[in-house]
DNA sequence: GCCAACGTTGGC
DNA sequence: GCCAACGTTGGC
């Protein structure tokens, strides 16, 4: 099993969103970089756990967790012109971008924001903390990801 | 709203 | 295939 971290831009799809879905399990659609793409594509399978993120919130950090319950499908969004993350590049008998879904483990009781992230020791190393980083699906290790959980909902 | 960082595009 | 210009991301 892997470990994630996607971001979700706080103002857009919060994971309250995700909480009122039906079955509290959406599709991850808009990835529109080659590198997550392939992470979505190639390595991420049923089950996987995956820290939510929000990306642009006051203040930004890790929102909850979630797990996949569908591997790599189109992301269908890039076919419809109406739809904000439309690609013309992306037809549907060669579809460039790929999307999975997820279900709602539990939201954290304890917002984990990123300067807690940035001042606990072991989470140095991630991705995400680097200078300059865009990523907005990435790999983690199960240490990391134990770590954020800890901090997200305390015992 | 600013702007550093970085991915993508397109002319050559 | 190089690389300048441009667009986007995302923390601040």
């Amino acid at each position: 099993m892997k470990y994630w971290l996607m971001k979700s831009e706080a103002n857009c799809y919060p994971i309250e969103y995700l909480e009122k879905e039906k079955n509290q399990t959406t599709y991850w659609d808009g990835v529109r970089n080659y590198q997550a793409r392939n992470f979505i594509r190639d390595e991420m399978k049923i089950g996987d756990k995956v820290i939510f993120y929000h990306s642009n919130g006051e203040p930004p950090g890790a929102a909850g967790i979630c797990e996949v319950v569908k591997e790599a499908y189109p992301d269908f969004t890039a076919f419809d012109p109406e739809n904000p993350h439309y690609d013309p590049k992306s037809k549907k008998d060669n579809p460039a971008w790929m999307m999975v879904d997820v279900k709602l483990v539990t939201k954290f009781k304890n917002f984990v924001s990123i300067d807690d992230m940035r001042n606990n020791k072991k989470l140095q190393k991630m991705q995400l903390l680097q200078r300059g980083n865009r990523l907005s699906v990435m790999p983690i290790t199960k240490e990391e990801f134990d770590e954020i959980a800890k901090m997200g909902v305390p015992y």
